[in-house]
DNA sequence: CAATAACATACTAAACTGATAGGAAAACAT
DNA sequence: ATGTTTTCCTATCAGTTTAGTATGTTATTG
């Protein structure tokens, strides 16, 4: 049940890209290095991020990818389901189930309801807010090791 | 993120043993052959749940499983992550993330978050419950049948 | 025109999934 | 004792996914 590295890679970059974003396009290649991720692989992943309406891309010098929508306007779900496809446990859209007999929908009904728990907590974060607890950890840690 | 045919395999057998296990012991061949399910594979799910001491089994002629608890001592959640391993979306325990600096500890806290909100739900139903819920279905199924 | 960076595609090793197959060990019946 | 039954154990396999490398093409800037 673990994300893929797909999915937490996209999520950094797309942190990275709101984060460093005010001043113009960011590369593949900064988010890369500065993560100590695979340019390449990470480029692959870039891909269904900008169609699925998530980033915008400049090509050519000085381009880069920029957030397509506003951070605030930009869910965790969203991101986490463009990359890993629905994030629930089994099709809860599914009428029939088991074949003609209802035989597991008791389970099946549990399921759905176990994933949408999930699904609406990440639904309910946007990336401006995981952009804002983490700048907040950081300026925490950062005063602690003046501090220290 | 869709769960494993291994795990919905494995829940389906733990409900047929809990259904049936009243007068006797249930066989593999049994369960496979009312739920269509592969005997042999079926048999390889069996294992961990056994080894996992959630099922107790007795070899031989009229042999077969029986739960190695009540039902109602068993969670549904302790049956998927004895078959499917952490049901946590990211390693919830553990300190260090992303090297030394907590780079994407805010996406994680939230994970973290989202994959408990989960576990919850399926932590709070017994087995017994999920058969009592079964029953109820089938029962109104064959009720509306009858009608129609 | 040259440099740059996204874009596209092809390939690969390793792991995982969903099985199938066959035999060994234990319990029971005759 | 012997044969039947059923769990138990292991090997094998085809197909898919994951994570990554490598390479070349296209669009933009200067």
């Amino acid at each position: 049940m673990k994300l893929s590295t797909r999915s937490t890679y996209g999520l950094r970059a797309m942190m990275a890209v709101a984060m460093d974003g005010s001043s113009g396009p960011v590369m593949v290649k900064e988010i890369a290095e500065r993560h100590q991720l695979p340019a390449n692989y990470l480029e692959q992943i870039m891909t269904p991020l900008r169609k699925g309406g998530l980033l915008a891309a400049t090509r050519g010098a000085h381009g880069g990818y920029k957030l397509a929508r506003a951070a605030q306007e930009i869910t965790v779900r969203e991101i986490l389901e463009t990359l890993e496809g629905s994030l629930e446990l089994v099709e809860c859209n599914e009428v029939a189930c088991c074949g003609m007999q209802p035989d597991l929908c008791a389970v099946k009904d549990l399921l759905c309801e176990a994933s949408r728990a999930m699904v609406e907590v990440l639904a309910q974060v946007t990336l401006a807010d995981i952009v804002e607890r983490q700048r907040e950890k950081e300026a925490v840690s950062s005063a602690l090791m003046y501090v220290i």
